[in-house]
DNA sequence: ACGAGAATTGCATCCGAAGTCAAAACTTTA
DNA sequence: TAAAGTTTTGACTTCGGATGCAATTCTCGT
């Protein structure tokens, strides 16, 4: 008994909630449901007169267009599809494209890639919501990529860069900022023996910038150096000292980072473990400029990505696609910007 | 002629990448569009024959059904809007939050809230987007919620609770973790002179927090205390210690912070510019559990919340208030878990 | 082989807004 | 004031998939 009196009331407030539509209004009106449409379109031919009134209906019904209808008769959802593989590397990334995306009245469909996550799968998520653009922060085989392609759907990468395919990406010229990098570690005399701390395998990121570290090394001759792997976090790069000094004994006086997580990790274990100092016995660089990386515990060199520029660069760009599909795919590359922090000697 | 060429390619282009439908599916397999749309729906009544033919003609067409369209006709977009105040702050909870509405087929419409951005333009655009659910880590006025209980959209909080209104949230208890905090700090004869650093005059957060350490300094008798304010940041947590030196002289020797990192800014200058020791000159707590509090540069004393339950149980909620909207209000209140640092003398 | 009953399939309609086009209302001009 | 031109307006169709219901096909027992 309890439960008929209940499914029916229910029911009667799911009939009371159902959401009004254009029609309500026309209606409350006394004008067609067209009309009511055009009143929600900028610069469409409606009277004042007629305007007033029609919006008078929305207050009193408290009418909300519906995006999803819209979207649907117009093949626009204004929504943009942003891929990240995974949120606790950079933080920062993510924040600044959401923002850039409101304050241009696109909306965020966020998707989140760990390494349990089945890509394919979410991809195809992606594709169901006909979303307008993808904004990928991950890496994506040539065969993930194919179907926006083919769909048209415009596709801009952020710090993923693919040599041979016609793909939109904005990147941090990884190479570049750790030949900047190297180059100060490698001043003559300065360090006896360089350990290269590398990111996860799979890592296009880490890959160049271990390459772009590597080169510089040799280019100045210098061709003998640890190399230890590690998962871009904080534990790895505390690990991470302890395989180099395995490997090398306690000769290692330089530590290139592929990142500064890992880079604060060491940095902590040399000090507190090892009780070596920094940059006294060993100096250490990383890459990224992440917040903690200025605070006066670590005082870290290292390449600060210019997050705002190129998450605005990458908005710009998809949004640009979106609007104008003819528009060629395009590289941007930016420069990273060299902190001088307190790691490194003199 | 270029040009002429060029479009006409550009136009048979457009109407080649022209979204596959379930007609043209149909059509392929010489069915009904019906057929295919229960070819895609859990538990419809399709015969094998029927569903391997269909397949065949999704393989060929690479058909992807429309979510768009769907929740048209269902209802039943497949989102939540998650609104988050500020991704700078604690970007460990919308990793969670986001990997668990995935893992159950739900979509995240991320929108994020700055001081600048307008809250109820963002509102509204939630309201047109049709989300099942929102899932909110801010603010947010009585007013403006009301729309969504109007319409029957589930509402679930994490980390606001509103005394007076029955909307349902996920908290962790912040009284309870300051007062375990402070009986710390509070055991006989170990400190003197309390500070306490408090958030953003607006987080209703700190305000608890800032609230229950109070408090319970003052049932242990301890009235007189220092109070500055600081914004959740690292720097404010930094120009915090001046400030209350400068009330108090040097005095103080323990420092109640309304978060981590707030604290871990007060323990980085205590230990640099002021040279004092921590905990030997100054005990110090914090409030959250970030990972850096793990760190072994500071080995904060702080109250860990339990974000992975807590983001399950936000999850939880709204998906079984979406499914079963008659479900009435419920607040789930988490204990923080204590985490003894080197932040706390002796 | 036939008919009752169950399982499958297709037709028609709906969701809610936008766009097309012709009719209606309003302006201007002679 | 009527004709011609301009602006507004509304009827109808469309987007793409889901669903109630009737028609069809398939099972199975006799």
């Amino acid at each position: 008994m309890v439960q008929r009196v209940l499914s029916s009331r229910g029911e009667r407030l799911a009939e009371s909630k159902r959401n009004v539509t254009s029609y309500d209004v026309a209606r409350h009106a006394g004008v067609s449901q067209s009309a009511v449409s055009r009143c929600f379109k900028p610069g469409a031919s409606v009277s004042k007169k007629m305007r007033e009134r029609v919006m008078k209906s929305v207050q009193a019904l408290g009418y909300q267009p519906n995006a999803i209808a819209r979207g649907l008769i117009t093949r626009r959802s204004n929504m943009v599809a942003v891929i990240v593989s995974n949120l606790n590397f950079y933080p920062e990334v993510l924040s600044q494209l959401s923002a850039r995306f409101m304050q241009r009245g696109v909306h965020v469909l966020l998707f989140t890639l760990d390494h349990e996550s089945d890509v394919a799968r979410t991809l195809e998520q992606v594709a169901q919501y006909r979303v307008d653009g993808v904004l990928a922060a991950a890496h994506l085989t040539r065969e993930q990529m194919a179907p926006f392609h083919q769909r048209n759907v415009p596709l801009v990468f952020y710090n993923r860069s693919y040599r041979d395919v016609p793909v939109s990406s904005v990147c941090c010229d990884q190479v570049q900022g750790e030949r900047v990098l190297v180059d100060l570690l490698a001043q003559p005399g300065r360090h006896q023996s360089y350990a290269l701390l590398s990111g996860p395998a799979d890592s296009v990121v880490s890959m160049q910038r271990t390459q772009g570290a590597i080169e510089r090394l040799h280019e100045l001759g210098i061709r003998d150096l640890t190399r230890v792997r590690g998962d871009y976090s904080y534990d790895s790069g505390r690990r991470a000292v302890h395989a180099i000094f395995e490997q090398r004994g306690a000769m290692t006086d330089a530590i290139v980072s592929a990142n500064d997580m890992m880079a604060l990790g060491c940095l902590d274990e040399l000090r507190h473990r090892f009780e070596l100092d920094v940059p006294g016995d060993v100096s250490l660089v990383g890459f990224d400029g992440v917040r903690a990386a200025h605070w006066s515990s670590f005082d870290l060199t290292t390449i600060r990505q210019p997050v705002e520029s190129m998450a605005e660069a990458a908005v710009t760009m998809l949004l640009e696609r979106i609007d104008n599909p003819g528009l060629p795919a395009e590289k941007r590359l930016f420069s990273g910007v060299l902190r001088r922090g307190a790691t490194l000697r003199h």
